[in-house]
Formats: C-alpha cells, sequence, structure tokens
DNA sequence: CATGAATGAGTGTTCATTCAT
DNA sequence: AATGAATGAACACTCATTCAT
C-alpha cells in the first residue's frame, strides 16, 4: 500500500473515532510513520484528506445501493426468509461496515460545521434508504405481500427503528454492542412481517 | 443576566453548534464581550463549563419528564385528539427547546470523545424516552385503546419515527425546518393512530 | 492575630518553602482565608510583602547577635562546656531557628534576583557571623585558651564547616536531618577544642 | 553551532543565574532569536530542556573527578607546591568553570522545588568532593605529609573554607570577585599547610 | 519522496493588580 | 476591612502549514 493510502486510512480510522477537528497532522502522521511535513507532498492540506475520504465515501455508498436496487429488480416472490436477510444485510453489510461506519461517524460530528457535509449525511443516512424502502414496498405491493399506497408509511416504520436501535448502541466499538444491535433488529423485522402479513 | 449566566448561555449555544472542543474560550468571552481572563473568576476551567451545562441538562430534562409522569397518572381515557397532543408536545415543549435542543446538539457531538456524554445521550434520547413510551402504551392498553402486551414494540413505533424525522431535519434552526417536522410528526401520529383503531 | 500579620506570617512560611517567585498571591490569600484584593488594603503590592519580612529579618538577625555581643562580654573563662554550649546555640536557637531558617531560604533563592537582597544575605550569612566569631577568638585569645593573631582564621575554621553541614541537609524540614546537623556539628566543635588545646 | 545546541546554552545561562521557573520559553527563545513554536522542534517541553542539562552536566563533572582521580593516582610524593597547584585548580578548573558555575547556580536554586535536584546538589557539591579530599588526605598520610585517621576531618576543614569563601562572593560575574576568590583560597590553603606541617 | 527547521496564530490557564462597592 | 468583578500580560504548549534541501 503507497504512502497516499495508508495517510488516507490513518485519516479515516481517527476522523471517524474522534472527528476531524479533534485530531491532528501529527496525529495522522505518527500512525503512519511519516513526517508532519512528508504529508504535504501527498494531499495540499488537511482539508484535502477530508474531501478525498467524502469522495470514496460516496463512491462507496453508491456501489452499495446499486447493488441492492439491482437485487430488488431481480425479486419476484418475497418469502419472508429474504426479506430478513435483506434487513439484516444493511445493517451488517451497509450500517456496520467499518468504512461506513467510519464515514457516517466523521460525517455526524463535522455536519455542523459545513453544510455540505450536512446535506451528504441527510441524502445517504436518511433520504436514500428511505427512498430506497419505499420503492421496496412500492414493489412488494405488486406481490401482495404488503398493501399499496402505503408505501412511504411502511418505509418509515421500517426504517426508523432500525437507525434507532443503531444509534442508540454508539459507539459500536465492542462485538457485544454489535450482537445486541443485530438482535434487536431482527426481532424488530420479524414484528415488522408479523404486523403486516397479508 | 449576570456574567456567569451569560457566559452559560454563550458555551451552550457554541457548544450545541459547534461541540465543546471546537469552541475556544475566547469564542465564548467575545460573544459575551468579556476577556478571557475573567471567565476564569467564574469557573475554574473550560470543562467547569460543561459540568455546569450538563448539570442543568440533566435537572431540566427530569423536571420534564416528571412533568409527564403526573399527566400520566391523571389520564382515564384517551380521545385521539389528547393523543395527538401529546405527541406533539413532546416535539414542541421537548426536543424544540431551545436549551434541549442545544443540549442534545452538544451531546451529540461529544459523546464520540466521552463515554460518560454517550451514557448521558442515551439515557435521555433514547432509554428514558422509550421506558416512558412503555409505561404510556401499559396505561393505555388497560382502557382498551391499545393492545395489552405489545408496549414495547408500540413504544418503539411511535417513538423511532419521531426523531427519524427530527434528526433528519438538523439543524433546526430555521422556522420552515420547524414547521416541516411538526408537519410530519404530526402525519405520523394520525397514521399511528389510524393503523391502531381498536 | 490581626489580618495584616496572618498575612505576613503565610508569606513568609510559603516564600521560604518553595521562594518568592513561586508563590503567588492566590496561595497566601488562600491560606489566610481571604480574597486575594483584600490583600492589598494591607500591602501595596507582593514585593511590599518581600519587604516587610526583609525588615523582620534584619531586625530579629541584629537581636540575636546583640544578645550574642552581651554574653560574650560576660565571659571572662571559656571552659570548654561553655565553648560547645555557644556553638550549638548559634545552630539551634540561630541557623535552625523557623523564621530565620524561612528568611534564608528565601534569601538565597532571590539574592539572585535583586543586588541588594544579595548584600543581606552576604552580610548576615557569611560576614557578621565571621566578624563576631573574629572578636570572639580575639578575646579567648586574652584567656589564653586560643593563640592570638590568629583570629581571622580560626573564625573561618571554626564558621565554615558548620555552614558546611548546615547546608549540605538543606532542605532541613525532617526532624532526622535537624539531628543529624547538630550531631556532626558537636563532633566538629569537638574536634577544633582537641586540635587547638593550649 | 546549531539550534539546538545554543537553546541548550541560552537556558543554562538564563536557568543559572534566575532559577528554572523564573525563565520563560520567550526568554530563551529571545535571546537564541528564534519563535517559541520553533523550540518545541528541538525539545519535547521545558522540562527536557532542563533534562537535558543535567545529563551534560552529571557527564562533565564526573569526567573531571574521574580526571582528578587519574591524577591522584599518579602522585607518589606531595611537595607544597603542588598541594597549591591542585586546591587552586579545583577551584579555577572546576567551580569557576563557566559551565560547572552555571550548573551549580541552577541547581542551588532548583533545589528548593525539587527533591532530585537537591540530592544532585548534594552529590555533587558537598559529598563527592569530600570523599575524594578524603581519599586524597589518606593516599597523603601514606606519604607522611598528613596525620593519618583523620582523613575525615582533614577534608572537612580543607574544603569548607573554600566553598565558603567561593559562596560568600556571589554572584562571580565580575573579573575582580574572582580574583578576590582565588586570593582567598591560596590564602587558605598557605595556612592548611602551614598548620600541618609534618 | 521525504525531511529538518521554522513560523504565526491560537490553545487553555495563571498572574499581580485595580477599582467600585 | 473586605470583596466581587474585571483586566492585560504572560505562561507553556499545539496547530496546520511552508520551504529549502
Amino acid at each position: 500500500m503507497d504512502t497516499g493510502e495508508q495517510i488516507l486510512q490513518a485519516a479515516l480510522g481517527q476522523f471517524s473515532r474522534r472527528g476531524y477537528h479533534a485530531v491532528s497532522i501529527r496525529d495522522i502522521c505518527g500512525e503512519v510513520g511519516i513526517r508532519e511535513s512528508s504529508l504535504y507532498y501527498h494531499f495540499k492540506n488537511k482539508r484535502a484528506l477530508l474531501d478525498a475520504l467524502l469522495g470514496r465515501f460516496a463512491e462507496k455508498a453508491g456501489r452499495f445501493t446499486s447493488l441492492l436496487d439491482e437485487g430488488m429488480a431481480q425479486l419476484t416472490e418475497l418469502e419472508d426468509e429474504v426479506f430478513l436477510r435483506v434487513g439484516t444485510g444493511y445493517v451488517q453489510g451497509y450500517l456496520l461496515d467499518p468504512e461506513i461506519l467510519a464515514f457516517f461517524g466523521m460525517l455526524r460530528i463535522e455536519r455542523e460545521h459545513d453544510p455540505a457535509l450536512a446535506a451528504l449525511y441527510r441524502e445517504w443516512y436518511f433520504d436514500r434508504p428511505l427512498q430506497f424502502q419505499t420503492r421496496m414496498f412500492a414493489r412488494l405491493s405488486q406481490t401482495g405481500r404488503f398493501p399499496a399506497g402505503q408505501e412511504q408509511r411502511l418505509a418509515l416504520l421500517y426504517l426508523a427503528p432500525i437507525l434507532f436501535l443503531y444509534e442508540r448502541e454508539f459507539p459500536l466499538d465492542s462485538a457485544e454492542a454489535r450482537a445486541r444491535l443485530l438482535e434487536a433488529v431482527r426481532r424488530h423485522l420479524e414484528d415488522f412481517l408479523k404486523e403486516h402479513h397479508p
């Protein structure tokens, strides 16, 4: 891994744990094992580090959601088993993905300082997932598994508890917290299915 | 208003917007209109400012919740009208209260740096409201308005969307954002009632 | 004891232990139990505290030495017993007197900053004792106990080891150190007598 | 001379004149001609300056004393001429060496604040020289030049007056003071020899 | 590619002092 | 006599950044 990449990894790790402002160039360089002045060969300034990371985030999150979209397109019938797998997959493969977790951790802090980051956070944390779930339930209403005309409402009732349970366990740095979260999410999904049996 | 109080107000405002670490003593004193050295006449150090604010928060939040408890004790029958008023009251009188809003803003940022603050945030933002709503639905199941044995689930489905809508509108500094939030919350509450008509 | 006196006592204690510069007005007032601003009713500024203490010191040291002079005037014959008692009395009653110890402790530090204090230190720590001992040995040479014409030399050989042993035990805050010092001084005095038996 | 060395020299000079605590980073940087922040490139913090100086002191003092030991080992007979040269050499080459003078000046002030420095001062100012002189007189008693069995006493009578005269002339910044000191020391040494002619 | 060396701006904090009350 | 409130200057130290090598 070349130095630039090492720097980015270190920066992401530290930004996500302690926030952009609380992390110093010294901290990052200390982890990488280079001098502070050397960092400026790879990045124009501290802000450029953040920007590079934000670019990666958008790309990674985009990849994940288009993957979801493709998956949804192939669905024709939904068994409950699949429904559960999709829901926990969202948590395990996205919300708990170390890099995504780090990105949101960073954004959650930094959105206070920067409207652009606030917009980014809202888009990828609230709006896009909500839109996806809405489309999802629209699709599922065609199979008869969920009632039609209530897609937005269903998406909210589906998603909000997941994020509630997710945020409540912050910071998710212990395996116990993660297990607790997954268990609570699974229960929520099962209850959700029970409430909406056709 | 005496200087100590002015300092606390300024500190709360800035901490909530940018976080404890990102705010300097200079920033606070600049807003109050005193020199930095003068602040140290009123508070031992920067941390003492935070502690004083945390004390206030716990007190204020405690007052609000015990008020809610008293209110609940007096309920005998629940008309939908009252249910709506209680829900929007929680948002308007608590979540949107400028001081509470500021406190949670501050905690939301600082919990990343301080486990004690993380615990405080979880307690007052997630756990206590959830417990209260659980008790509420237990009480309402006695009146027959809501099914028995599902209090926890009901509380989650009731509360999570409210916080989802609330956080999505951050920072709530414009009247439009607040109106948008209240409208969305009201819609959620009405839907909630419809779904659970006895 | 009135407040002014309390302040002086506290100041002397702290100056002697930690030096004038290292002691803050806060420290002194904290010990006395008054506010910093109150101190300025009693003393013009911090330096005035030092000056007041220096005045006392000169007075006290002067009293002690004129006492010694009177004592010497009454001596007609010197038994070794008396010689020993005078020597240990100089250490116990003067060098180890808590106030004198404090004064010299303070002067030893502060003389670096202030030529006047350097002069004061030299006068009372080196020159006056040396002069006194010189007069003493001049007197004793009349009794035949010590040889004539060597008063200065005798005074130096008598005094220097005492101060050597004294300073070597700094800081003299434990009873053990004081006992160790007195024992070493007594041995020096006995040897001194033996070397100069007539 | 590189910047780090310049900083150390300036620090030693100022510490010795005014004591570690009374000297600010600003003072040192002002003398060197760099900004305060630059100092931190060379030294971790203010204490690190002191530690570096203490290390040098121990090394230099150690070098000097082992030199003395070697010199003593080669002595077979002692002529008075040599005795005088050794004594004045101790004053001129050690006590008056600018760096040693500065080190002791610093230690003399700071030992009040720091037990570790107090121990260092006692060791190199009192104990080691006393031990060396004791060994010296033990060696000389074999040549018959000094009586046996009184080495400790002789060392004290030899050394204490030197230190007495030395300290009395503080601060030794004028050539006159140094000359006065050397003259007084020479007189002491000559008297010492006279008193102990075999 | 990397570093040694430097810097200006800023950090929280302590200090002796003033002055109206 | 004493204090509440304030202040300018100083303190040790950190920061992101620059630039010649």
